[in-house]
DNA sequence: GGAGAATAGTCGGAGCTAAAACTATCTACT
DNA sequence: AGTAGATAGTTTTAGCTCCGACTATTCTCC
């Protein structure tokens, strides 16, 4: 899941993010790869993926990045390395990605006094209030996933999900 | 998902794959992200890449370009647009995908005759000898994800992965 | 207290990904 | 037939991701 992260000006999207067309394709013969949950695990995440990019399309911001800000927003003073292992990425990953929050002027990184190896991550005023703006987007795409999984399977899918991530890990 | 896909030397896998450190972080508090299928979907898709990955280290071919394999494989004469979509990426992330492949000695391209804008695409006897490979490494896999979700929500499982995938086309 | 091991973060290299613009070809419609 | 529009693939551009190597700092333990 890789998705385009325009860096152009801040809050505005630029580019048109329409997501494309993704039927589902007919008469192509899957053979195993029907019956197997790797896969579609990786079209349900890129269509989800694509769906809140849709959503939040008049923020200028990737999915990956928001949960970025939610972790930091919720989490004052996380370091680069904590940070990484939480939303899954790598470290390395992190580095531009943050520099980029920080010229946007959405974090703020001290060091810290203790231990002058790590940073202590932050929201600034303006980091938080884009986070509220996304929170409302990011509710609105999962109630549209809600919908779709069904409220008598949600808790069973997520706990399905949980459970896979952490035992494979 | 994204995943090296070192081109080397074709069926030896060169850098190591031991699939890093993935503990479920303690004391980081998710806020909102924790409740979210969209997230979850995420972690569980990544992890799941990376368990395939070290299923496959004995062979060099990332997760994607099995699955291009095998739509190849069970489709033959199948063009590349048709492919992409049945994929799940972009047409102009083929393009240099399946020249690996032909590179390898793996596909074949074939102009049609009736339409010489599209391709013909075929596996070799290379190409069918690898994705048998490949399919136990995969069908080991799944069979791991199987064990985690368990028999009894498998089927509901992989049906509502499905459904995310059509209805959010 | 100092040498070696561990840890935080950065950098460079290689590969994946998608969108948009472009070329070549085919189709439809006049 | 001829032109306008659709379609197959490629290229270009820009961004993400990882790994492994590197620097700076801290910890361990003799």
């Amino acid at each position: 899941m890789v998705q385009p992260d325009e860096t152009a000006s801040a809050l505005v999207a630029s580019r048109s993010r329409r997501g494309r067309k993704r039927e589902p394709v007919t008469g192509v013969d899957y053979g195993p790869l029907a019956g197997w949950l790797g896969f579609h695990l990786r079209l349900a995440q890129i269509a989800s993926f694509q769906a809140f990019a849709n959503e939040a399309q008049e923020i200028d911001l990737s999915p990956g990045r928001f949960a970025l800000l939610m972790l930091i927003g919720r989490n004052p003073g996380i370091s680069q390395t904590t940070l990484s292992r939480a939303h899954g990425s790598d470290k390395s990953t992190l580095t531009p990605a943050l520099s980029d929050l920080k010229r946007r002027g959405l974090i703020t990184r001290g060091r810290l006094k203790s231990d002058r190896r790590s940073y202590q991550l932050a929201l600034t005023p303006a980091g938080h209030q884009l986070l509220a703006r996304l929170t409302v987007c990011a509710t609105r795409h999962d109630r549209h996933l809600d919908r779709i999984i069904g409220s008598r399977d949600r808790a069973r899918f997520l706990q399905l999900l949980r459970k896979l991530h952490t035992e494979l890990g």
